[in-house]
DNA sequence: CATTCGTGGCT
DNA sequence: TAGCCAAGAAT
């Protein structure tokens, strides 16, 4: 594109210097460029994730280790604590094994090509971390720029299959200057502009070029395909008690919560029940019911508790002090059942 | 290309 | 309130 004045991403441009959102991640006004390291740690808690959800993590992670070498050294189930509660945990086992990688390279590389090969770095976050840590022009495609694009060329097209309209529309007007300040230009836009619901058009400096405003409802893009109906499934938590601790594991696997520690539980899973049987032969208290709802399945947990004296064979574990559970880690699926136990004394 | 991965906030 | 949605990646 060229850098004229009266183009698109021009006018995204003049609106952004003025109205940036300040962000921790984001190097101050005039300052040259962010750290890499803050800039892809941002981006990959980002990830389906709020800037509102990310920022106490984001702070805690970048006081705790500071640097992608402090990251690198620090042992994973550090880091799996540390990312408990804030979801996809794939993102917390994938983020260690880039810091090591990086460590190896001796530091992030600086092309988009490069960046994709790192874990956890698709095609979105390479894109993003090559123009917003290192300049370069890059094509960068989140759901904000979805909306935003799906809206300004009135995309009939429903999405998923629009993507690839909307890639080339949005190589289109990105400039060759300052593509990771339009990057951003463009998802501050989408969070606070041109929002799902109710688009604050009076207020966007791209209203003039969007084809939505013109013909009718900007509000009816994107169009977006129906989706499939959650199924409920039912399964068991098991809370055993052995001298003020608790019985906890850890999940194996990169399947759900993978890496995570947790309540031994009856094997539910996004595909069906729970078998209802207990982890120890014991007296088992019914305390309640946990719902919780996941991206593709809802579960209704019955948690169940118990006293035993002796130790647990054939399963691999800890005992955790009950005072401590807070520490432990718990993805909030099972941090429900510790607070439901809780309250019931 | 479709599915599997969390969670909290919003309306 | 029940559903919708958010700076997607891996398979």
């Amino acid at each position: 594109m060229t850098a004229s004045k009266d183009t698109i991403s021009a006018r995204l441009l003049e609106w952004y210097d003025v109205h940036a959102r300040t962000l921790p991640w984001r190097a101050p006004p005039g300052e040259s460029s962010p750290d890499p390291y803050r800039v892809w740690l941002s981006e990959v808690m980002l990830q389906q994730t709020t800037v509102a959800a990310v920022k106490p993590y984001f702070a805690k992670f970048t006081e705790r280790w500071p640097t992608v070498d402090d990251l690198a050294a620090a042992p994973e189930q550090d880091v799996m604590v540390a990312w408990a509660g804030l979801g996809y945990y794939s993102r917390a086992r994938n983020l260690v094994k880039c810091a090591a990688a990086v460590k190896k390279l001796g530091g992030f590389p600086e092309t988009e090509e490069e960046l994709l090969k790192l874990p956890g770095l698709g095609a979105y976050t390479a894109a993003a971390v090559a123009a917003i840590a290192f300049g370069q022009r890059a094509v960068v495609v989140d759901a904000n720029v979805e909306r935003v694009v799906s809206r300004l060329f009135a995309i009939e097209e429903p999405l998923p299959g629009s993507r690839k309209t909307i890639r080339v529309k949005t190589d289109g007007i990105t400039p060759d200057r300052r593509a990771g300040d339009f990057a951003q230009a463009m998802m501050d836009l989408g969070s606070g502009i041109c929002t799902t619901r109710d688009p604050k058009c009076l207020l966007c400096p791209l209203s003039s070029d969007c084809q939505a405003l013109k013909n009718d409802n900007p509000a009816r893009f994107p169009i977006k395909a129906p989706k499939k109906i959650k199924p409920v499934r039912q399964g068991t938590a098991y809370w055993i008690e052995r001298d003020g601790a608790v019985w906890l594991e850890i999940r194996q696997g990169t399947g759900m919560l993978g890496g995570m520690r947790s309540l031994p539980d009856d094997g539910w899973h996004s595909g069906g029940d729970g078998d209802g049987a207990a982890p120890v032969d014991a007296d088992w208290e019914q305390l309640g019911l946990v719902r919780h709802t996941f991206t593709h399945f809802s579960l209704e947990m019955s948690v169940l508790r118990t006293s035993i004296q002796s130790d647990l064979a054939e399963r691999i574990g800890q005992w955790w002090p009950v005072a401590e559970i807070d520490d432990a880690g718990l993805p909030t699926l099972f941090a429900k059942a510790a607070r439901l136990v809780l309250a019931r004394g």
